[in-house]
DNA sequence: TGTATATCGTTATAACGTAACTTTTTTGAT
DNA sequence: ATCAAAAAAGTTACGTTATAACGATATACA
């Protein structure tokens, strides 16, 4: 039974931020739909700052719009669905999903101590998991990957211990 | 690159609840805790009833104790560490683990339109997203994997167009 | 008996998310 | 240009999920 092939994400040069923006609103124009400034917003943010939660994104908007929780989830909604943003259940937070994988699944390794998290791409066609999906009847799959744990870095704040910076 | 392999759970006799109460008694002991009576009556309700969220299993405490979120989470928590319940974070409801899983990684297959879930069973030695994670300098890995999907009973409310019933 | 630890009670509030309805903007045909 | 339809955004009011913080009890066991 063969599985799932994990592939990390971005981890040399960072594509420029205006050729993402380019390539989003390409996707979006080809589903009959529109960036807006507020969407753009989102996702630039989300693109630049890593997992953000729906009414961190919100705060940013202070006067630029009316600030109130309907327009960030329903923000957050259309990014999903264009699949230029994906959702951390695990933590409650939105990133934005490398271009390349706007349409493949998707796994992540979040760190539950500092939130530093890593995205690693899906090859969906050993993805077994799907395949019990699949043959117990299930259609429409769309996948949730969450590993939680601890980074090893030694600035996260769970290692203190390691790094002997008091009690 | 070897990969997760996940079996089926509970698909035949399902066990005995006396049985499992009693194996749970002892996970806990060994553990120094204790299974109080709100803690049994939790751990009860989601062997037999399936996915509950928090204020569900709250709400049937009528009378029976304080009945107050604290309570509810408190209770979660503690079977969670002992790792008879999982929490299924894109539904944020709980779920009985399988005896033979409860120090083992599952995943889990939800319907969106009706709830249904099944469990899976994961190989850890061969799942491969924890070997990326470790790669990456991660240890205390813990896993959430949900596959959402359409399950295609016949009695699913999302299914009413296969079945004819009206609009 | 006393001290530590585990467990539970209570109040209040934070954080996350949605329903439902209105208004504005954009689009595209006449 | 004008108007109708569709898309997007605004607004009010809630619903749901989860935690902080502190106090009271109970239990274990030296
Ligand atoms: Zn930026
Ligand atoms: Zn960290
Ligand atoms: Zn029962
Ligand atoms: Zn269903």
């Amino acid at each position: 039974m063969p599985d799932p092939l994990f592939a990390p994400t971005e981890n040399a040069a960072e594509p420029d931020l205006e050729s993402q923006l380019s390539q989003a609103r390409a996707i979006a124009r080809k589903a009959g739909k529109t960036l807006t400034p507020v969407r753009e917003y989102f996702y630039k943010r989300l693109l630049c700052e890593g997992p953000l939660g729906a009414y961190e994104l919100l705060a940013g908007l202070d006067g630029v719009a009316s600030a109130k929780p309907p327009t960030a989830y329903r923000t957050l909604e259309f990014l999903q669905e264009l699949g230029l943003i994906r959702k951390l259940q695990s933590v409650s937070k939105y990133i934005a999903t490398p271009l390349s994988a706007v349409s493949s699944p998707m796994a992540f390794v979040v760190c539950r101590q500092c939130g530093l998290t890593e995205k690693l791409e899906c090859d969906p066609a050993q993805t077994s998991v799907f395949d019990r999906a699949r043959k117990s009847g299930f259609d429409q799959l769309d996948a949730t990957i969450e590993i939680s744990g601890r980074c090893g870095r030694d600035d996260c704040p769970g290692d203190r211990l390691r790094t002997g910076r008091s009690t």
